[in-house]
This record gives structure tokens, sequence and C-alpha cells, in this order.
DNA sequence: CAAATGACGGGGT
DNA sequence: AACCCCGCCATTT
């Protein structure tokens, strides 16, 4: 296995775990946030392949402009967005309001998380 | 090794 | 807004 498409994976799952509940990023803000701008597509591609036990957020990750990317009609667009609208997010036609809902992640957001600092603050 | 394949993005029409 | 087209990238054919 390639060793640095791996550590692109770490950050990238780390960066989904940290988005907080009723937040969502784009496939590209992930990325980037990851440290690994220009690929949205491997997002899409490891949270299509999330092994069986996971507690990550799959459903906050949206394509661009807030577009729910999984195909029409599918149960997984479903169950994202029964998920979406457990926490308050809605989707009206398939779209999420980025201006209401968009995350991005502050590197302290990040370092307090990683490091679970502030939790009895 | 070339071509095809996606939970993608951005610009142009 | 709805498409189309092309760039992008790891994997699979």
């Amino acid at each position: 296995m390639n060793s640095s498409t791996e550590r692109a994976r770490q950050a990238i799952l780390d960066v989904v775990a940290a988005i907080p509940r009723g937040k969502v990023m784009t496939y590209g803000a992930v990325a980037r946030q990851a440290g690994w701008p220009r690929h949205s597509r491997l997002v899409g591609r490891l949270l299509s392949a999330l092994p069986a036990e996971h507690d990550l957020p799959w459903h906050r990750v949206l394509a661009a402009g807030g577009r729910v990317a999984l195909p029409e009609g599918s149960s997984a667009r479903e169950e994202q967005l029964s998920r979406l609208a457990g926490e308050g997010i809605e989707a009206a036609g398939g779209r999420v309001s980025l201006r209401e809902h968009g995350w991005q992640a502050t590197v302290d957001d990040l370092d307090r998380w990683l490091w679970k600092i502030g939790d009895e603050n």
C-alpha cells in the first residue's frame, strides 16, 4: 500500500471526524483542510469505502455548493438526508445552505479536538 | 502501459 | 438553474 496515500487517508478522516454536529463541509474543503488540495475525489473515494465499524459523520460531507452527492433514489442518499434532518440541517431540493451550515475549521478547532482540550472548560 | 471509473471542482454557456 | 466540458487523482480494467 502507498504510504503517502495512507497519510492522506488519515488526515482526511480526521477532518471529517471533527465536523461539528449541525455543520457541513464540501469534499474540496475537507481535502484542503486535510492538507491535500485537489484531492476532493479521494475524499469521496474514502467515504465510499468506510470500514463496517465507524462513527464518522460522513453525512456532513457534501459536494460543491452544498449539493447532496449521493445518487437520487439510493438508500444511502435517504440515510444522509435523514441524518442531516436529524441535526436540524435542511436539505430542500437535495441542497444544503453552506451560508448557514458551512463550517471552516480553524487550527485551534482541530488542535482542541486532536488533543481533547477544553473538555472541562 | 492506455483507458476507464468515480460520494469531485470550477468555469463557461 | 441546468448542462457540458475539462482538469484532477488514486484505482481498477
